[in-house]
DNA sequence: ACCTGAACACCGTTCAAGT
DNA sequence: ACCTGAACACCGTTCAAGT
């Protein structure tokens, strides 16, 4: 929780005699995730052919093992070339997030639970920092204006993460199960106006409904900021 | 997950015998939940002084427990007045959404893992289309506008309600936590540069600038999508 | 119709012990 | 230095049984 696994030297560079690692073990962690959406200590360990307790050897609970997991997905992020247009530069960094984090839904689950101060996460941050450090805004704006972006962002993501693992658990696409959600929801007698979402849907698919709205969003946020 | 209480008949409207009923149970959850962020099926069953099975009586399992506990908080969510200027009331509806998030951190967290369909949440939802339909924007661009809107404000609210967990959780206020943070933060061998929150604080409380901030990014979305 | 007890299949984690 | 086994204190939930 306030505790965080950069804050505290460890168990890190830890060398084996058995073929485990920190680093292998984390790898290990980000794989499972991808694949259950979850992991346990105990599946994780049988998963390394190990004992549930020597995962404790190298990592001091699971927090410590998300957030080191965590800062793993961050390092995947593609950074966009140094650009003179920091608008440009801005939704390529947002794109990117975007990117990797619906490739990690679980990633963007936990992302609030940590201080994401691992190098992967502070590199990201930096980068972003130096995009808007060329736009004409004030300091004090450029702090507001990452924030409003990435807040927005992180809303965007987590809502089309869920919608994705929705789709994946039932087995359907995701406008499939849109027109599931849409066909029940419609029983409900005190739905009588059918959510934006839902109400689009047929006109296109979900996927191009999502990229479109995406990038909208982030051209309002940005046209703003200078008006 | 995929199924949601409001789509089956289910046990709702059960009278009781024994002093207990739905709602009951539910408000004795939210209030589980305010107070420690968090609930077992035991330690409700125990609480209402009945043992963890009765509670499957009236509710399925516990997913559709919180679902009911989270319409319950969006009840709490105060509508605006109806008014002209549809951006006023949009920025109000903004408000009253974060406020009451802010005020039960375990809502905010398990908000995208429901359909949000219940009788408050659609109260909410169709609240909101009314105030956007009176702005001059296309019925596709109301859409993506609202989604725009929400999707920040979830983010923003995401944010806010951690810090004042971690808060709460060590028992300082949210200034004092920011600083220990930064404290710690600057310790770390890769952090170069600050954070936007963390450099700014020291200039006012945080309570003052997630609120300037708050206001700040809402105006230039609003502003951005009449340009 | 409502509630219980015992049980199942899980968790994360501590602690003392092995090599 | 690394790994294990047994145990503790939890979970959500099923199922058959009581009243």
């Amino acid at each position: 929780m306030v505790g965080s696994v950069w804050l505290t030297s460890g168990k890190g560079r830890k060398s084996r005699d058995s073929g485990l690692d920190r680093d292998k073990i984390v790898a290990t962690a980000v794989r499972l995730l991808d694949a259950q959406g979850d992991v346990s200590m105990r599946a994780l360990a049988t998963e390394l052919n190990v004992t549930p307790m020597s995962m404790y050897w190298y990592v001091a609970n699971k927090d410590d093992l998300l957030e080191l997991a965590l800062d793993t997905v961050a390092g995947e992020i593609e950074l966009p070339e140094a650009d003179d247009d920091w608008q440009a530069g801005l939704r390529a960094l947002a794109q990117a997030w975007r990117r990797t984090m619906v490739g990690h839904p679980w990633a963007i689950r936990c992302y609030g639970d940590y201080l994401n101060i691992g190098p992967n996460s502070m590199r990201f941050t930096q980068h972003a920092q130096a995009i808007i450090a060329r736009s004409p805004l004030s300091k004090a704006d450029q702090a507001s204006a990452l924030s409003a972006v990435f807040q927005y962002v992180y809303g965007f993501a987590t809502n089309e993460s869920r919608w994705l693992e929705y789709g994946r658990k039932t087995g359907r696409t995701v406008d499939e199960f849109v027109d599931d959600v849409a066909a029940s929801v419609a029983e409900v007698p005190w739905v009588s106006v059918r959510s934006g979402v839902v109400e689009q849907k047929h006109s296109q698919s979900m996927a191009e409904l999502r990229d479109r709205d995406f990038d909208r969003a982030l051209d309002w946020l940005l046209a703003g900021m200078l008006a």
